[in-house]
DNA sequence: TGAGAAAATGTACGCGCGTACATAAATCGG
DNA sequence: CCGATTTATGTACGCGCGTACATTTTCTCA
């Protein structure tokens, strides 16, 4: 076709008004155009506020526009089964990105019928021993390492350590990585320092009663991601304990809450945004290749880097 | 139909493992069955993670999938010009909620061919005086009054306003409310006394500068959202004030940052995820209604509430 | 000027559903 | 048992695009 012609179809298209039908198209391809993010389902929790989900997304969302992609927002419903499979039935999608897997028989499932059927899909952080799911994550094992790591190189040496649920595979990366780290300067993690949380800033709170019991025993607290140690420190505030007899503190996540509080919360950077905008890339990277590539999953696994702030400084050595 | 043909059918759909392609049925009755949602192009800044998006776009995606529609995220570009129509025109969407839009001439010819050609759509936190858009927004006058009468109340008289972009309906609302409870009071606002950011807590750090030279005529500060507060308070802190001569600290949005700052900072409690929820719930209404209904814009207006915390409490009085 | 290639134009069909209508079968009432 | 009604089954078409292929026109170069 000369490029003439293109062109004077073109005018006359814009003349018209025309303007193609996505929903034609995609009937015609049996292709939507659309890439799902299927979000879980916390309830009383607004998702999007956490900096987690905020972060992944703005990363999906930016790759996705590039490739002319739009992103459907998958709301996952706590009454009906999970079957992420039926959104691919339905043509609402050509591949999708989850996040915030959790490591349960029905999560399980729910993925290998996915992985069974061919089904191009992607977990963002959430790791699932031995199976054949393609991945982004943070290496959360060596994040946690260097964060206690810093703290014993600080001189505290009565580490504890405020976790999330387990069923979250980065969850147990951060305890193995915690471990590691007191390990090697020959330290270990006692049991009743270890406290446990659902990652809210309540659940901190909350945990902080818990760790004024042993408080003699703690001069550093390694938490989870930020909020939980932002809960901690507003919980021990809450309860009376003085400035100066504060442990020291360090979050995870490196939100932006992390820079507003006072103390300043040393912290473990994550690239969320990053992670986001790789899954994307490599889920319709796939996509667009076809079905005739060999589709092997793939796993990619960001660095993490430590931002050393006020709380972690030696405030008692 | 018998109830027991139908279910006989169903059954053996599920048997022969049938879900009707949504793509196919989309076609048929030209609907999409999404709902869009626009969010405008700021460069470099991770949209979601500012607490006024996340909140809005979880109350929308929480209302749209109790009532059965899927939420299509739509970005801005800077490059294309803005074009809300060819989302409807090419099926994508059936209805939208545009967010963050601006009172700038490109933004309203849009918005009036959005109107002209009849297309159901609605405003989040933005008004266009004169101009027939379904709207959902929060009393910014009343918040904003509120905040400073409070202040006013306090003992407080030298009171200084740190505005957003007036491209915002809400940054113009905010400076009514702000000038209208000082005149009550027999005050004005001193022009030297405004300042002006991006709703970012940087340009709050920047405009610290600014108040810093004026800091004597000072003995409060409104802002127009809590990030600006935050950073203003970072950057006079940066820049040595002593504690005992900061000025009383009003913020806006009660964002989760307002509970972690030292001291904590009173704000303005925006619903912004009842707004979400309502402006789905509207929209979703008109268009079930159909072409039918006689379809006049609405306008809702939320009511705003002052959550005060120590940072407006009497430090100096 | 004519043969061959390139470009333009024309025609047909399927994607899988909703919708409408025609026909056949089952059910009901007297 | 028959007519009237409800229910079941069958048939056809269109939604607007992509795709394939046949046909006609234009262009190119000898």
């Amino acid at each position: 076709m000369k490029e003439e012609t293109r062109q004077r179809v073109m005018e006359a298209a814009k003349k018209l008004n025309y303007v193609p039908s996505a929903l034609a198209r995609n009937f015609a391809t049996s292709r939507s155009g659309n890439i799902g993010v299927v979000l879980p389902y916390v309830p009383k929790v607004h998702m999007f506020s956490s900096f987690f989900f905020s972060e992944i997304l703005s990363g999906i969302g930016n790759k996705a526009r590039e490739l002319g992609y739009d992103i459907l927002l998958l709301f996952q419903t706590p009454d009906e089964s999970m079957d992420y499979v039926r959104w691919f039935h339905a043509h609402k999608i050509d591949t999708c990105i989850i996040l915030g897997a959790k490591d349960d028989p029905e999560e399980l499932l729910a993925l290998r019928r996915l992985a069974e059927e061919g089904l191009p899909f992607c977990l963002i952080n959430q790791h699932f021993e031995g199976e054949p799911f393609s991945e982004v994550d943070a290496d959360h094992v060596q994040g946690s390492y260097m964060a206690v790591r810093h703290l014993i190189e600080r001189g505290y040496r009565r580490i504890a350590f405020m976790n999330g649920p387990l069923t979250y595979s980065n969850s147990r990366d951060r305890l193995q990585g915690c471990e590691k780290a007191l390990a090697e300067a020959g330290l270990v993690l006692k049991e009743e320092l270890i406290f446990r949380g659902n990652f809210s800033r309540s659940s901190g709170i909350t945990a902080a009663s818990e760790l004024m019991k042993v408080i003699d025993q703690v001069d550093a607290v390694f938490a989870a991601n930020d909020r939980m140690a932002i809960g901690l420190m507003q919980g021990l505030r809450d309860l009376g304990l003085p400035e100066e007899r504060f442990p020291a503190m360090f979050g995870y996540d490196n939100s932006d809450a992390s820079q507003v509080t006072t103390p300043e919360l040393s912290s473990v950077k994550v690239p969320f945004y990053e992670m986001g905008e790789i899954a994307a890339a490599e889920v319709l990277k796939r996509l667009e290749q076809g079905a005739g590539a060999p589709d092997q999953p793939f796993r990619i696994m960001l660095p993490t880097e430590l931002v050393i702030r006020a709380s972690s400084q030696n405030l008692r050595f």
